[in-house]
RNA sequence: GCGAAAUUGGAGAAGCGGUUAACUCACUUGGCUGUGAACCAAGCAUUCACCGGUUCGAUCCCGGUAUUUCGCCCCA
């Protein structure tokens, strides 16, 4: 037996199909907001990392998985993808003025050297967003409303948004000075990390959390103190449009951010889940003034961006009994009677699968009710059972395992009898009102039922409650 | 990188220096040889993360390793 190497994780069967939702979810509604898929590559050279992320963040100076090739080059496995995204726009020469701006969508694993616990892995995934060439402060406001609207549509409530400005570079150059001045005297008395920080970016030290630190930072200058006129007024419209578009937030003056890439309007989402499940923050952006430039884009095309650890939402999400949807059952289980009735049950099944049935068969030449055991066990609508009955008058029988009808059906009737049982049962689906939550979401009794779990929607073998009450009316 | 705890079948778990490793669930088989429940019966860990040590004897005590979890740090 091998272990798993630290820090990494298989996520297989229903985990799964809940990653899959969620990545599903997040793509679809990126491509609503016309963002295009990228792949880029997981290894990218070293210094790429260097230059974007930062030699003073701590993803580079400690927490990156990097090896020189046969050919001695310095391959690093991707910490984040941005940079990777950048790179990729900027060598592709998408980013000639007139099209502006470039919107890049994203989902992979990242690498990060890093003591695992849970909800952070070594290897994890992202997903995320990228607007190359942003000339207008409402782009920033697209970024953080695609964030806000997403998480929302895979029901977060209560999601708490937390933004700052960290100012152009006159804002920070003024900033950091003042910085300097104020912690010139206070650094001795502070922490390693702390005197580190203050060397390579004093920014930085705000974000240390170590008591004595901090009283200490309490009274450092606030950046707000230092944004120059353009990156105020470039905040405030920010703030404005989150306004109006009723979008809550939270300006936190503490908020840094740990890769130097970063600046002016910087943000991210936080949340607690009902058992008290929290990370950090489930996803995090912000705008870059320079980052495009350094890595060899045009000198002044700025951009911005979020992500999100799928990890995090995943787990999140399961301790909220945010998975209910998801329907991970199949449509027919044939059942043989007998092993010498395997090839019937083999045709029928292909005629299933080729029509659209998710199907599956008992080959194991269990008992009828060990098959049928199986049957609900895989969640499967309709029993098939064949035997030697049927094969004399060309039927089968189809038992309705959701309200145990069953009746025997030719085999060239089969395919047109399961669409309209199915059908039948879709429509019962559809008087519901989960199917069209899009628009009116508050008169949906799923919503309502929430927390007696009682969605009719999820639970149609038991009492309808919410539905009956509708449709009673 | 620092500090602490945990690790017992497929799952949840009790146990204790001494040969049946409890209980529950799941699973398999039969009672019921063509219909899902319930019930009954039987089966299901030569083994307690791994490696060493102490001991007549270790799942239990000690040391090391691995992984996980918690806190710090950092981050998604």
């Amino acid at each position: 037996m091998f272990n798993l190497v630290k820090g990494t994780h298989d996520i297989i069967l229903n985990e799964a199909d809940k990653y899959t939702y969620v990545e599903q979810t997040l793509i679809q509604f990126a491509e609503f907001y016309n963002f295009k898929e990228f792949r880029t590559p997981i290894i990218e050279s070293s210094d790429l990392f260097q230059r974007s992320v930062g030699d003073s963040s701590d993803i580079v100076r400690k927490e990156m998985y990097t090896f020189l090739d046969k050919g001695d080059r310095s391959i690093t496995l991707r910490p984040e993808i941005t940079a990777g995204i950048i790179r990729s726009i900027v060598n592709n020469k998408l980013l000639a003025l007139g099209d502006y701006p470039v919107k890049a969508y994203y989902v992979g694993p990242c690498f990060r050297y890093e003591r695992p616990q849970q909800g952070r892995y070594r290897q994890f995934n992202q997903f995320g967003i990228e607007i190359a060439g942003v000339t207008s402060p409402y782009r920033d406001v697209e970024a953080i409303s695609f964030g806000y609207f997403a998480l929302k549509l895979l029901g977060f409530e209560n999601l708490k948004l937390k933004i700052n400005s960290l100012g152009d570079d006159e804002s920070r150059k003024n900033y950091r000075e003042a910085l300097n001045k104020y912690f010139a005297s206070y650094v001795d008395q502070m922490c390693d990390d702390c005197k580190e920080r203050y060397k390579l970016n004093v920014l930085r030290i705000l974000d240390c959390k170590i008591k004595e630190d901090q009283e200490i930072i309490k009274n450092a200058p606030k950046i707000s103190d230092y944004l120059t006129d353009k990156s105020k007024d470039y905040f405030q419209k920010v703030l404005n449009s989150l306004d109006e578009l009723g979008i809550e937030y939270e300006i936190d003056d503490g908020l840094v951010r740990g890769l130097d890439y970063y600046s002016d309007v910087v943000f991210e989402f936080h949340y607690t889940s009902s058992k008290g499940l929290s990370y950090g923050a489930l996803g995090a952006g912000g705008h870059y003034n320079k980052l495009i430039g350094e890595i060899g884009g045009p000198k002044d095309c700025e951009g911005c961006g979020l992500a999100m650890g799928i990890e995090r939402l995943v787990s999140v999400m399961e301790d909220d009994g945010l998975f209910s949807n998801i329907d991970d059952g199949i449509d027919c289980y044939i059942m043989p009677l007998s092993q010498e009735f395997q090839p019937n049950a083999l045709n029928i099944l292909s005629l299933l699968r080729l029509n659209g049935f998710k199907s599956e068969v008992s080959l194991e030449g269990k008992s009828l009710k060990a098959m049928f055991k199986k049957a609900l066990k895989l969640n499967a609508k309709f029993a098939l059972i064949i035997g030697e009955d049927e094969i004399k008058t060309n039927s089968i029988i189809c038992k309705n395992l959701s309200n145990q009808e069953q009746e025997s059906i030719l085999i060239e009737d089969l395919v047109r009898y399961l669409d309209s049982q199915i059908d039948a049962e879709e429509e019962h689906h559809h008087e519901c009102c989960c199917h069209d939550h899009n628009e009116s979401d508050k008169d949906c009794c799923c919503h309502a039922h929430d927390d007696e779990g009682k969605h009719c929607c999820h639970n149609q073998n038991e009492d309808h409650e919410c539905c009956r009450e509708k449709k009673g009316n």
